[in-house]
Formats: structure tokens, sequence, C-alpha cells
DNA sequence: GTCTATAGATGGATAGAC
DNA sequence: GTCTATCCATCTATAGAC
């Protein structure tokens, strides 16, 4: 089920001004100058300015869920995973950069039910890596730390690189992948601490 | 130079409302109303809007400053300094919680000057840290890997606590700040990768 | 599907009395 | 220092023509 052409220019102008200015800052009328239309012909395609952002991050939340499930296909040892699986977040939140950052920022303007099924998507995610570390430690590998505040720390970690990735800066994102896969095994490897 | 009791009131009170429906949702008359005073009194105390949130962003930002300075004096090694510096990062964002949150979200209500000052106090406090870093791997004892990133990936994970940290929580926050320094440790030490 | 026009509410901020 | 009263801009959303 697609978007029609006006619905995908509202759509994309959205993405850029939320992620330049924030939702709250900007106002329908912004949308509707930049998308070339008037403020009113928004309203056929959405309901309200709150369902444009509820669009984004329920988009942005669906596609990284499918993105780890589609990568993780046929990997089976914990390690092999964990460093698949974090690749793939780096490389999620540097592609989908605007709509990473919005989804990290903007939750504030969900109503109670769009932003407890947001909250869902997330947590559903977050259970997938937890369930990575989980088995690593079961089998002895990793070293047996606290389960939900390192994999905490390294969701937010990884999910950090959207604030400041510069495509055009020092680093290739298959670099800064590289990075944090190494500092982060080397942190939860077992057996090799001074 | 100490604020008189309603601009303290007033500072606390939207302290406690940007950090509950952020700063664009709280208008000044949720702040004087929960403030028991008129709208208009508000700008006895601060010349608009911005101003207060200024306020609040420029103190956590040069609290945070002073409390790195003072607990790193005396300390010497590279590694000894690290882990205080990060207790102490984690300390701030626990103990400063609902400042740390707006810190880190509502950088987009200032205009181009305070936003100027505030990523300047927060450029040299992060510059703080990357020292720490840097003279831990010019002396050997942490392996050779990406200082800019590596220092991004470690403030990052440790500023989240401020997220999901509960007091009345499983960990206390000695705890936590103990699970975040062996992680970050082991993860920058040398000579232990497999 | 897109337009013009406007309703209706709320926002930040100021004037001036006390 | 705090109040009442008010200005004026702007915002979301709707009505109804085409």
């Amino acid at each position: 089920m697609s978007k029609s052409n006006t619905k995908n220019t509202i759509n994309a102008v959205s993405i850029d001004l939320f992620y330049k200015k924030g939702y709250f800052a900007t106002s329908i009328s912004d949308i509707a100058r930049a998308s070339g239309i008037q403020k009113a012909s928004i309203y056929y395609h959405y309901s309200n300015k709150e369902d444009i952002l509820y669009d984004i991050l329920k988009t942005t939340a669906y596609d990284i869920n499918e993105s780890i499930d589609k990568c993780l296909t046929g990997v089976n040892s914990a390690e092999e995973r964990l460093r698949i699986a974090i690749q793939n977040h780096v490389f999620f939140h540097i592609d989908r950069q605007k709509e990473a950052i919005i989804s990290d920022s903007e939750l504030r303007g969900l109503s109670v039910d769009n932003y407890k099924a947001i909250v869902k998507l997330r947590d559903e995610y977050d259970y997938k890596l937890q369930s990575i570390i989980k088995q690593g430690i079961d089998q002895g590998i990793f070293s047996n730390m606290d389960l939900k505040i390192l994999s905490y720390a390294i969701i937010t970690m990884c999910t950090a690189v959207c604030m400041w990735f510069n495509p055009s800066g020092r680093l290739s994102k298959e670099e800064v992948a590289q990075i944090y896969t190494d500092f982060i095994l080397k942190g939860l490897k077992r057996g090799n601490f001074p």
C-alpha cells in the first residue's frame, strides 16, 4: 500500500523539517509551503499534525525491526550475531539519519495510544538485541555482566552515530561500525579482564 | 549572586515542566500557574521564555565542568582518572536527572548566540574526558583505537543513564557506575583482545 | 484532490496601576 | 515586585467552492 505522490512529498518534506527545526517548531504552514501546496490540502492526506509524525515514527520502527530479522537469518554463533546486529544498527542509523534523529527526540509529540504503539515496536527490537547478548552470556562466550544495563549502554552508544556521523567526514560507515563492534566485543568477551 | 525566592521557584518549576512536557509544549502560563503567580510577573525575573531555558542549561553545563575538575584533583594515573571521571559523570546525570534530560533534548530552544555559549561549555567538558583517554593511549595503557569515536561513544553511553535510571529500582547509582566503568575499561585496556 | 477563507484557541510579550 | 488587562501574531483545523 504505497503513498500517493502528494502524500510522499508531505512525508519527505516533514522528515526534513522535523529533523532541521523539530516537530513542535514546525508548523503545518511550513510543511505546506515546502510541499508547494496549501495547508488545507494536508488534511486530505493526514487527519492531523500528529498523524504525520506518527507515520514517520511507525515506519522507521517497523523498518529497523525488519532489517535486523533479515540480516541475522542463518547466522548462529552469538559473537557473529552480535557483530552483524551492531553493524546493521549503525548502518540503519546512518542511512536513515534524519528519521533516526526524529525517532530519538520527538516521541513527546505523540498522544498516549500512539506512544504505546511505538514503544512496543521499540521494545521488540531491544529484546532482539538483548537476546543475542543473553545467548552469549549463557554460552560462556561473554562474561556475566548485567544484561539490562549493558544492552541499554550498547544500544544508546550505537544509536548516537546518527547525531554526529558526517557522510563526507574522515571515516566511512563501515569503519565506524568496525570500531564499535571491536570495542563492544572486547568489553563483553570473557576471560580477558586484567 | 543567588536568585530571589520567586526566581528560584520559577526556575525549579520550569525544570520540572520542561522535564515532563518539553520546552516547546510548556507555556509561560503553565509556568506561572505552577509557580502561583501571574504570567506577567515572570517577565520581571526573566526577559523572555528562552532566558529561562538558557539559565537552566548554562547552570547545568557549568556545574558538570566544575564537578569533574574537583573530583580529578590530585589523581594522576590515566586508568584511575577515567574511572573517577566516569563515576562522576554517572552520578551527575543521576543526581541532576531532570536538568540532564533537558540539557540533552532542548538545545533547539536556543537562539544562535546562546546555543554557541552552551556548546562551548560542553566542548570544554568533552575535551577533558578525551584528554584522559588520550593520556591512556599515549602511555600504552589503553589500546590505540579511534579517540574521537570512542570518546563520543563513552560519553553518550554514560549520559543515557538519566533516561532510564530509577532511584527506587534494582541497582544503586554506585552499582551502575561500577558496571559502566568495568565495561568501558575492559573495552579500552590494551593487550587483552582475543 | 486542491483551493480560498476563516473559525477559534492559545501563544509570548507589554502597558501601566498599585 | 506583582497585579489586571490587553495586544497581536500564529497555530491547528474546518467549511465549502471548484
